[in-house]
Formats: C-alpha cells, structure tokens, sequence
DNA sequence: TCATACTCTATTAATCCGATAGGGTAATAC
DNA sequence: GTATTACCCTATCGGATTAATAGAGTATGA
C-alpha cells in the first residue's frame, strides 16, 4: 500500500510541474489546492527539497519550485525517496536488500522466485514513466 | 511490502504442493521446515482452508492437503485472500475500490493514472503465475 | 522592520502486524 | 472406549509505523 506520504509527494510535484518553471509556488497554494494538510505538505517538500527535487525560495513572495525539467524526474527516483523500497520484499529490492531471516536459500524460495517478477515488471513501468507524463 | 501472513501462507501452500495431493501434513511438519510459527502458520492456514484452497483432516495423522491442482491456482486469488487488495491505492483496486477522500475527479489525478499502469503489470504476473510455477 | 514563509524538533493518537497463550473440540488408532 | 493427536477459536499484547499536529526558530524581501 502506497503510503499518504508519497501520494502527496507526487501530487504536490505534478501540480508544481504545470507551472512555470522556477517560479515559487507557495505550500498553502498547493495544500488547498490538493486537499492536503499544510504542516504534513511541508514536512513532504523538506525532503523533496533535501533530495534535490525542489528548490525554495524564503520570504515574502516565496515557495516551491522544481529545480529538474519533468521530463527527466523518473518516478522510480521519487518513490524510493520518499517510500523507500519498491519490491514488496526486501530479498528482491535493488536500492534495500536484506536477507530474510527464515530462508536458508533464496534460489529455492518460491516468495522470492514470484516477486522478482513483480518487481522487475513494476520497476519498469516506474522507470519509464516520468513527472511529465502525468501533467 | 508483503505481509508476513502473505509470505508464510504462499510458502505452506508451495510446500503441500510439492508434496502428494490428499495426504495430510501436519502443521509441525511444515513450520519446522519452513522457519515459521507454529502457532501464527495455524491462522494462516486456517484462513486458507475457509477460502477453499486447502482441506484438513483432525486426529492422528491428520494435517492439511491441497484441494486443488497446483495448476489451477492463481496467485493473484492467495495474495487477495491472504493480503488484501493488489493495488497500491484503493482508487485503483479492482475487488476492494474506494474513493480517495482528497481528490475530486480521478481522472485527473496523477497518482491514480501511474497506480493504475502498476496495477496493470502487477495483475499480469499474478494472473499467469500459478502454484505449480513456483514449485 | 515587519510580515511572510521556509526550517526544524517533538509529540501524539491511531492503526496494524506478528506473535503468543490457552483452552476447547473433533477424529483416529489402538 | 479411551487416550492421543491435531484441528479450531478467542483474546491479548508489545512494538512499529503512519498521519497529523503543535510550536518555536530563522531567513528573506518589500
């Protein structure tokens, strides 16, 4: 299940993706906007920023804006910054691997087996979907 | 992320359907082999007989059986019975829909359009996926 | 210099997950 | 029959995570 977290994410960087390039929009404007609550937006933009997603811009008159062109933001890129793995299972993430604790050996595991199809099918449709195509 | 539940029960029903069809296995049997709880296994397989996918047999030399050929199962119909929903966002779910309380029209939301082109891929590998292919 | 708006830390309520405990009941072998 | 085996059911619990809120601090620009 996709966390509110990352839903909001995306919606607040396709709303900054239909306006004018590096021209700051305000969290209030994308909050009201978008339905969502103001101080969980900011908290969301604060780590978009740190991640190099947005820029901001203090002061009056100040705000949000997308520092890449959308069309080079995969959504691959977003979701792991924000939700962490993509694979349901950490045994098959590529960015979080972990080893099960139950598992002896995971080219016998028939969880494993299934969703590194999964995965890679997923992981697909992410990499090749960019924040422009959802404008 | 997969559930532990989701896990455990895909792994048991693998684990009967490398073994004779009809001939019960006790839960010990396949939570030793298995590295899971005994006691949390006995929900999970309990679930997975009231839906059908498995029979159980009480007193000495009971246990659990598939019902069904491991050809004829789907994963898709584990995972909705064990996990829940496929989708990663209930706007998007085929058997367990509901409506976002944010947005107004999903037509022009953009977590819906890109959830629904994962759900797609996602549905595909589960559809043709059955328990004899991860045997 | 004041208003604005970003930045950061801390806390909270609610929910879910994995696991555990313990007793009850039905069926089978002997 | 009766003891054993193993299914069946309910209740509970700690811990983790999530979504949201509160409040104070800081930088910027008109």
């Amino acid at each position: 299940m996709l966390s509110k977290k990352t839903k909001y994410g995306i919606k607040a960087l396709t709303f900054l993706s239909r306006r004018e390039a590096h021209r700051p929009v305000q969290i209030s404007e994308i909050s009201t906007a978008e339905n969502i609550s103001h101080k969980f937006l900011e908290s969301i933009l604060l780590t978009l920023k740190k991640s190099g997603f947005l820029g901001s811009k203090k002061g009056k008159g100040g705000g949000y804006y997308l520092r890449k062109d959308p069309k080079e933001i995969k959504m691959t890129e977003i979701i792991r910054v924000l939700e962490g793995p993509i694979a349901m299972v950490p045994c098959v993430s590529l960015n979080f691997y972990e080893k099960c604790d139950d598992c002896p050996d995971e080219n016998f595991c028939s969880v494993h087996k299934l969703m590194l199809q999964v995965r890679d099918n997923t992981l697909h449709v992410l990499r090749n979907t960019t924040l422009a195509d959802l404008s």
